[in-house]
DNA sequence: CTGAAAGCGCTTACAG
DNA sequence: CTGAAAGCGCTTACAG
């Protein structure tokens, strides 16, 4: 890891300082215990010296890490980085790094995730959506890990949540759907296996149904990984159909802007032709033509609560918020109103 | 970290088969120095114990912790998103994990992120590009930690690169432009102050006019962050000049997204009025109509040979490996062909 | 092949 | 406010 002969030690820094390296610990880590002149004094060698703690060690005496680790889905398409860059953002202002892995939408590959980021000490541990195997949250509670689900709003699941009600904001996009007229209303849903976000909002859109007296048995869906290529497959499955929908709802913005590829590629346009709605607002969703109607997901704020939230639960200061934080529906281009 | 009484230790482990810490240890480490019968009798009662090493004590001990850090310059769009999974999908079949950390493009930050990821014991690291501070490179040294730039490829920088030549890449897309007729070549560049991928890429844009007999000196350039927003305003910026350009050239796909939008709010149609490119390849080019003529970046593969480079590196297998790696002219319908 | 013991570089009661 | 010293949980020459 490092050449002895060449990198300081918090003995070398006493040393040159000419005190005890408990002192020179604390005028690192509770400088308000040392008198000011011995602290000048100290950090004077530390700067001298070019001193950094040697983590392994402070880690060991310590018993923390500052280290907080984060499993998110995927990296790949933008749909968590805005929210995990705030998230990130938070912790480094509050001095904790951020480690970051990625489980693929793979339950197996999120556990084996989760026992590395322990194993490298995590302090405590941010995970998206809440929905997994029991022996997982027995792991972390034996090893007293505070974990926090994001990307949720659970208040009666036990565990701190920070998010939103995925299913109230889908219904929200649905009624507003249906107000537009909307009757035909076909779905390109992610996988709901596994991904409590995903089988939330496919909930959310039959509520809708159910409210409005259209029959949800008789929706049309396609569930498929969150990639634009599966949207666009998906569109045309579901466009290919008898009774054609009026409406493709997708599960995010990703497999909605592949249904608009799907429709450029079959000559349809949206509006016109049919109409597309999407789910997170990520950038993805303006940049597009025609934008797309969505739910608008805050994702920055959400970031930055979650990080508040674990470190509260790191340092005890409570025992885990949980947090609501409002979706809206935001409308766009790509839906056309009926009624007009 | 843990709950002293919940979690057992190598001393445990060692009582519970009767032989000594060491034992274990080489167990763990190096079992064919143990014999066979009395590994037996450690591993069961490893596993009867469900022990796992401290990862602190283990790091401070071996002076290892089979982390490799990276810093990139921002995680909220999806330009290293590829590159990042496919270099962490690598390294975690080596039996690595990846701390990710995030700079904002800013210098500083990126210094305070080196320290962090020291800090917590990275076995090497990943950065970004080559250009910054010698004393970085000096830190690193006297640490003796492997450092690896990628995405830029600089076999004379005594430093070992993974990625491809800007300057190069830049150039040809340039040509391919020229040949297509164009003379009136604008610019929206990425900042290009500490940012060596910028600065060759705007380089390699100059030679491409010099070598054709146009004068770089005359080309508007402008120079702003990668934010489709900025792309935006750049590209109405440089279309309101007398002296209206036939192609705006982009430093990245972001910037060349946001000069779409730039043109489709001034209505002007691309590439009928005037052409657009950009440069990385990344998903967003194909998504947006009309699609960005751009350069391939061989991302996951940059990726990969990353990861195994700074792994040999790590290993002492080799002293790091200098990689280039192909890019190529994505033609598709944002540029014009003037000549036809 | 195995063990006793030193040492890795910190933090933190406990005294003073 | 400061110091001496124990201890965190491992790894690894050094003996045997």
């Amino acid at each position: 890891m490092s050449d002895l002969r060449t990198v300081p030690t918090l003995d070398d820094v006493a040393r040159a300082a000419g005190v005890s390296t408990a002192t020179v610990s604390r005028c690192l880590n509770s400088p308000e215990r040392v008198v000011e002149q011995t602290r000048k004094r100290v950090m004077a060698a530390v700067e001298a010296l070019g001193y950094t703690p040697n983590f392994g060690a402070r880690v060991m005496a310590a018993k923390r890490t500052f280290t907080i680790g984060a499993i998110i889905p995927t990296m790949e398409n933008a749909i968590f980085a805005r929210g995990l860059q705030a998230f990130q953002e938070e912790l480094h202002t509050r001095g904790y790094t951020l480690l970051v892995a990625s489980s693929a939408y793979q339950p197996k590959i999120e556990e084996e995730q989760i026992r590395s980021l322990v194993a490298r000490g995590a302090d405590g541990l941010l995970l998206i959506g809440h929905d997994r195997d029991p022996s997982v949250y027995q792991y972390l509670k034996a090893r007293s890990i505070p974990v926090l689900s994001a990307w949720v709003y659970l208040p009666e699941s036990g565990q701190p949540t920070v998010g939103f009600d995925n299913r109230q904001s889908m219904r929200a996009l649905a009624q507003q759907v249906i107000d537009f007229g909307h009757q035909k209303i076909a779905v390109i849903s992610g996988i709901t296996k596994g991904n409590d976000r995903a089988a939330a909002r496919l909930a959310g859109l039959r509520d809708a149904l159910a409210a409005n007296g259209l029959d949800p048995k008789t929706m049309p869906v396609v569930e498929t990984p969150y990639e634009i290529e599966n949207g666009a497959v998906a569109f045309q499955t579901l466009m290919c159909a008898e009774n054609r929908p009026t409406v493709v709802m997708c599960g995010n913005d990703v497999l909605a802007v592949g249904a608009l590829r799907g429709a450029r590629d079959m000559g349809l346009s949206v509006p016109e032709d049919v109409s597309i709605t999407g789910f997170d607002d990520i950038e993805l969703a303006r940049i597009v033509t025609p934008q797309i109607t969505t739910v608008h997901v805050p994702h920055r704020e959400m970031g930055r609560k979650a990080a508040i939230a674990l470190i509260d639960m790191v340092e005890k200061r409570g025992t885990g918020d949980t947090i609501e934080l409002k979706s809206t529906v935001q409308l766009r281009d790509s839906l056309r109103d009926l009624t007009r």
